[in-house]
DNA sequence: TTCAATCGGATC
DNA sequence: ATCCGATTGAAT
């Protein structure tokens, strides 16, 4: 009756639970709706307990007769505005996440607990009317609190951040509070201090950083392959970018790889822009700290903002530039809940705000190549190294026959020597990736491959059995090499613990340093390490991916690979790709300094074709090779490809749904060359946690159709019965682990 | 007969 | 994911 005339008011929030859909409510009872905007926060009753939502949407109609009332709205603050949920929108939609867990996913765990966000406003110390009177010669007989009424007197507002530095102490304040004479007042959230730098100038540019400067235009959009060899400068093209967009008063956002956002990186950007404030969001941060470094970007109080993966989603409202550095890497796909790639995102995300974004590598993922020789990205390169540091030589160290200990040739293990002698440093890196990826002789080289695809068979240890991931092939598992009926069989790749312990046994004199996960749980403790290592002592470092990256540590002239093949006969059609990232990678730790290096490359194989290319040609040619081979194959980056995943205790059942999820998607669009099923196959890491993990996977020559296939098939699975299973879509899935 | 573990359905 | 009411099942 009487709303027939009112026009009603319906809010459209994201609520955080696994349904691909948005939930209607009425405004909190005896709120002003006048008070509510998108992207504030609200307390809601949802099926029996309060949860917090994000408004996404006021509209004035819902389908559903019946509403709720909102409980509460948590504060004022919008912290999601309209760019930031459309981009939040189009990660929902694009990786078929359920909307309320991408916003749950962008919050800080403090403000998805429902924390006000002025809890982390910085606090800013006046004058009250009655102190404005005072005059300076006031408070003689209190100096500490007359020294603090002169510096408001003279200076105006004062931060508590600002007064704390100043030495002026709590109690003092309080004093002057108390006698009503002064007040706090909350303004915008600034970042956590950064510790101090010592400025330093801007260094002068070579003539192909100037170039590649030039070539990048910040008025709009536009997306930039910044392909630079190791040590070419590309920090200083980030720098630069920065400082043009700073001066302009818009924000820089640059990614950094998981182990990438070092003190050293900090404290270098830190020191060039002394006077413009930073936030570094990290996975290193406190809670508390983590929700002021994303307010004050959030608020624009930081003019720089830098972090992992995640910042992706942090929302920024006078974004000026986006920088990948090393987009190249792994860590920037989310493996788990909603699994977005923040490269790929930063592209969008530049577009949505028609600002230009750079990814740079000296080793580009197939991706980001793919787009760049397409001329859908700008291709620039660098291929100066600073200084006078000059390539290393590589050479190869074939295995085969070789009487190894614990996976050491003996050519490697007299290098490894001599380097230490000599007192420089030694690098040993050991590729622990892969289950047990394939099985090979010991004394012949037989390996176990698919009959009827090109490609290895993996070994099960569970089942005893050799499957084929491409196909429904599989033989049980063989106890005897069946061409030369040698009983000496082993899986390719492992034993990483008792390299170190040869290594210490065999080269006692020298301290060695395991760099892995296990030994780096902190930060710090890498830090601590590398120091070690930048103490210039003769010592062998023996570590993963993670000596892979960035590092400068000068005093290393040789680095060994320990098994380079576990990456070239992986079930996982990525395996080549990330392998030569990483000998190139690896590579460009030889000899930065003075010195010049070396790099021994343990194979079997010798004569692979593309280990040869890798090595004789560069990344490059390797890369170019490697997406010829995906056309062929109709794999990504030429394809489009999707996972749809599932793990359940039970492994039939996992087995089952995704069987069924495949009938259901063939009967809408039969497999065709154009659009392919494979699977359910198992993962690569079958069993994790107690749950056993299949696959379907889907790729299709058109992205649109598997799009549409997925939201269909997502509408189906969400009516799935069994609780005991999980599933999810993987959209661009890198690894098939 | 009764209380609890399990199932199915809905969540605004 | 989680809550709620209905159903089934074994202990009292």
């Amino acid at each position: 009756m009487q709303q027939a005339v009112q026009q009603k008011i319906i809010l459209r929030l994201a609520v955080p639970v696994p349904l691909r859909r948005l939930f209607d409510y009425l405004p909190p009872e005896g709120l002003d709706p006048g008070e509510l905007a998108p992207g504030q926060r609200l307390w809601v009753p949802f099926a029996g307990r309060k949860l917090l939502a994000v408004l996404v949407d006021i509209v004035q109609q819902s389908p559903l007769a019946e509403l709720k009332s909102a409980l509460e709205l948590v504060d004022k603050a919008v912290l999601f505005h309209r760019n930031s949920r459309k981009l939040l929108a189009w990660i929902a939609d694009y990786y078929q996440a359920p909307i309320g867990e991408v916003y749950a996913a962008a919050l800080p765990t403090a403000l998805r607990k429902g924390k006000p966000a002025d809890h982390w406003a910085e606090q800013w110390l006046q004058l009250s009317t009655e102190g404005k009177g005072l005059p300076e010669s006031a408070l003689a007989r209190a100096p500490k609190q007359q020294a603090l009424l002169q510096l408001l007197l003279k200076e105006g507002t004062q931060s508590r951040t600002r007064l704390k530095a100043q030495g002026h102490s709590a109690t003092v304040v309080r004093a002057l509070q108390e006698r009503g004479l002064v007040e706090w007042i909350a303004g915008p959230t600034v970042p956590p201090p950064l510790p101090e730098a010592e400025p330093s100038p801007a260094p002068q540019l070579n003539n192909e950083q100037q170039q590649v400067l030039d070539s990048v235009d910040c008025s709009h959009f536009s997306a930039t392959l910044l392909e630079g060899t190791t040590g070419s400068g590309k920090t200083e093209i980030y720098l630069r970018l920065m400082e043009r967009v700073l001066a302009e008063g818009r924000q820089a956002l640059l990614l950094v790889p998981e182990i990438g956002l070092t003190p050293q990186t900090l404290r270098r950007i830190a020191a060039r822009f002394p006077e413009y404030s930073i936030a570094a969001l990290h996975s290193g941060l406190a809670e508390g700290e983590r929700a002021q470094s994303w307010l004050a970007a959030v608020a624009g109080q930081a003019d720089i903002v830098i972090g992992t993966r995640s910042v992706i989603m942090t929302p920024l409202q006078r974004l000026g530039v986006v920088m990948v550095d090393e987009e190249h890497d792994a860590s920037f796909k989310q493996q788990d809940g909603v699994r977005y790639s923040a490269r790929d995102l930063a592209v969008v995300l530049a577009r949505n705000a028609n600002v230009p974004v750079l990814l740079g590598s000296a080793t580009p993922s197939l991706e980001t190549l793919h787009n760049a020789l397409s001329g859908r990205y700008q291709h620039l390169h660098m291929r100066q190294r600073a200084g006078d540091a000059r390539p290393p030589q590589i050479h190869v160290v074939p295995t085969l026959r070789e009487p190894l200990e614990e996976g050491f040739s003996p050519q490697a293990l007299r290098h490894i020597g001599d380097t230490l002698a000599r007192g420089e440093q030694v690098l040993v890196f050991i590729n622990r990736r892969g289950f047990a990826p394939a099985l090979t002789c010991d004394d012949c080289g037989w390996l176990a491959d698919c009959p009827h695809c090109s490609s290895k068979l993996t070994m099960h240890r569970r089942q005893r059995q050799l499957r084929c991931h491409h196909c429904d092939y599989c033989r049980p598992l063989v106890d005897s090499c069946p061409q030369c009926h040698s009983r000496s069989i082993s899986a390719l790749g492992g034993g990483t613990e008792r390299s170190e312990e040869l290594l210490t046994r065999r080269f006692a004199d020298y301290p060695v340093i395991r760099v892995d996960r296990d030994t780096t749980a902190s930060k710090q403790a890498l830090d601590r390490l590398l120091a070690l290592a930048r103490d210039g002592e003769p010592c062998l470092l023996l570590g993963t991916q993670m000596l892979a990256k960035g590092h400068h540590l000068p005093r290393v002239t040789l680095v060994v690979i320990q098994d380079a093949d576990g990456g070239l006969f992986s079930a996982d059609f990525r395996a080549p790709e990330r392998t030569g990232q990483l000998l190139e990678q690896v590579a460009g730790r030889a000899g930065r300094g003075s010195l010049s290096g070396r790099v021994l490359v343990q194979t079997r194989f010798p004569e692979h074709p593309l280990l040869q290319m890798l090595l004789e040609k560069g990344y490059g040619t390797f890369a170019r090779q490697l997406l010829r081979d995906r056309a062929l194959a109709q794999l990504p980056p030429i394809s489009a490809m999707a996972l749809v995943r599932a793990e359940c205790e039970e492994p039939a059942w996992a087995e089952e749904f995704l069987q069924n999820a495949r009938m259901f998607m063939q009967s809408l669009v039969p497999p065709s060359p154009q659009l392919q099923y494979l699977g359910p196959v198992p993962a690569l890491l079958e069993r994790k946690s107690g749950r056993f993990r299949f696959y379907l996977q889907i790729t299709a020559q058109n992205r649109g159709l598997l799009q549409s296939l997925l939201v269909r098939v997502c509408a189906w699975a969400e009516g799935n019965r069994n609780r005991r299973l999980r599933w999810a879509v993987d959209m661009d899935a890198q690894e098939l682990s």
